[in-house]
DNA sequence: CGCCATCGTCGAACCGGTTCGACGATGGTT
DNA sequence: AACCATCGTCGAACCGGTTCGACGATGGCG
């Protein structure tokens, strides 16, 4: 493998001066710098990025944590993580992808280590372990989810609060007086995973206002489980008239549900669900949800923490906590209840 | 940050007996080693990971390509990597997650600068531009999924001719004498996905030596054109009485389909698929299945990279080509057909 | 014509580890 | 008592880049 003293050699300069040829960062003669670059081209020069991370402290890596809860529904983590990786990469930067059970761990780890130069984390929980160790870390780090305490960190979360209400106005506005909503399953709020009860308490808190009767359940996250819990949901409560859905598996669950019932949608029931673009398409589901965007999320957080990297003006400015706002897509899956709400 | 030097200073030993100490590839006195390490362990040193890397011309990374076509079925490819993932760290490596779209840029980045000790890839076409750069790399590649040349690499796949053989004979055995099979979509073929006709080319030929009418169709991957593709094939092929299905999506579709059709399995169409457990799992399928075990055959190919990496001898070993064989999980899918077979 | 700034290049040091060769001290043989 | 191996430690070199300071050549300016 050629060193850049093989391309300083072939060029018959110094490696100085090959460096400076290939960087730019001081002046060459156009007639040496064409040499130095015709001689890397030559012996296919690629800098060796163990070096070059020693010199410069900077290693053009990214960490990724992202945890695998096995009752949590992982095929919608793959958009995450793709909305990290792929804009990591157009910002010139690769990405360790660490899965560890112990973040912790891992994330001390790949800090100290000087692996690499940022840290996304994914999975926050409101008490997160892993939050210490990344504030005390020498690299900036960004977390896609809501901690309990923000501090020292970039936040990039989907408004799940505007979530909740935005559904409850938008049932209301129709004339829905009677909603279920079905979260996560308790182990992910038991786990901290704020974005569940962020979202039902603000929907339970505008359906009071609005007087709308509201029945918040935590749901399952594996068939045949969560369909059985929706067929039992829909008999507990034969007079409510919409359903939100904050819960993939249901979700995902819930045509054959309705299929099995004869229970038509919108006309029987008003559905809206909370996941992403591609979710929906993957599953097919033909009900109006608000979009989660896990890929813009990503690449956000991504954004930001490679402007921290690369600026250190960037890095002492003021740190972020940036929700972005819930957005409908409609599929009409919501529709005014019959008159006498009945089934 | 704490270097060895200072761990050496902290301990009144020089840096290479410090670093000895550490490693333990010389003999250190008892009482200088515990010097040192009380030295590491008050100051928190870890190693810087360029440094290493540089000296020693190891990384502790591997590389990991997979692609993500827009036709294909995303959910599927997790499995994959947190077989990979979990493996390598098990064996003391993280992970480089590279999601490009020019892999074979990429891959070429990722070996020349020397920040990985080894690759995985995945989503192996029949002619795979990413092959020659693998080959001519210093680092040990593996392979999950079967190329045109396997030369120079090991390479793991579950052995897909023997599962559609196995799918073939398993209905024939039952009585079945006319079967459908679904396959990915011919985007996949197109793109060299080998393991598509090798199941299928496998399957047509028992079916023939059985005397059995197989149809074989592409199928496609999303909801709802698969739906409405497999309405079409139950209706154009009505005395068919078992339906093999080597596409995950079609899979996922099936049960809402044989519902909306009031067709009941077994009892009126046998059926067989071939995809991971996980997947079954999370959409709840039904059906008896071929287990494409993604997370094995992740955890074989890194095994087998890091003995080579690790061990000179196990580089010049001759490379393997390793298929698992395919193993039926029965789900009840499949049944003798009617006598007279009527839809 | 002499002076100074700029340009272009070089040598050397440094980043933080690992590893080789050397060397004094120790202890066991003959 | 002399000798040799082994043990434990150190200094120096090396991995392959980047970067700082120096310095000769060049050119503009007074």
């Amino acid at each position: 493998m050629a060193t850049i003293g093989d391309v300083a050699r072939e060029a018959g300069v110094s490696r100085s001066t090959a460096s400076y040829a290939l960087s730019g960062k001081r002046p060459i003669s156009q007639e040496v710098r064409l040499r130095v670059l015709a001689a890397a081209e030559a012996l296919a020069y690629t800098p060796n990025a163990g070096a070059r991370a020693l010199a410069t402290s900077r290693t053009k890596v990214l960490g990724l944590l992202a945890q695998f809860h096995e009752d949590e529904f992982a095929p919608a983590m793959m958009q995450y993580i793709l909305g990290v990786t792929d804009t990591a990469r157009d910002l010139g930067y690769d990405t360790l992808l660490v899965t560890e059970a112990d973040g912790a761990r891992a994330l001390r780890r790949i800090t100290d280590s000087r692996m690499v130069d940022g840290v996304v984390l994914m999975n926050i929980a409101q008490e997160d372990s892993r939050l210490p160790i990344l504030r005390a870390a020498p690299q900036p780090g960004a977390l896609v989810g809501l901690p309990g305490d923000c501090s020292g960190l970039d936040v990039f979360d989907l408004d799940f609060e505007e979530a909740g209400r935005g559904m409850v106005d938008h049932l209301h506005r129709l004339g829905h007086r009677e909603l279920i909503l079905i979260s996560q399953p308790e182990h992910v709020v038991e786990r901290g995973g704020a974005y569940v009860w962020r979202l039902r308490d603000a929907a339970l808190e505008r359906a009071r206002q609005l007087g709308v009767t509201l029945h918040a359940v935590y749901g399952e996250s594996r068939q045949p489980a969560v369909g059985r819990l929706l067929n039992a949901l829909l008999d507990a409560h034969p007079s409510a008239t919409g359903l939100l859905i904050n819960n993939e598996a249901a979700a995902a669950a819930l045509p054959s549900v309705t299929y099995a019932r004869g229970l038509r949608v919108p006309e029987g029931l008003s559905v809206i669900g909370r996941y992403s673009a591609e979710f929906a398409a993957t599953f097919s589901l033909p009900y109006s949800f608000i979009e989660s965007a896990p890929d813009r999320l990503g690449a956000m957080a991504v954004r930001q923490l490679v402007r921290r990297v690369e600026s250190t003006a960037a890095r002492s400015e003021p740190f972020v906590v940036r929700f972005i706002s819930p957005e409908l897509v409609s599929r009409g899956s919501t529709a005014p209840p019959k008159a006498p709400p009945a089934r």
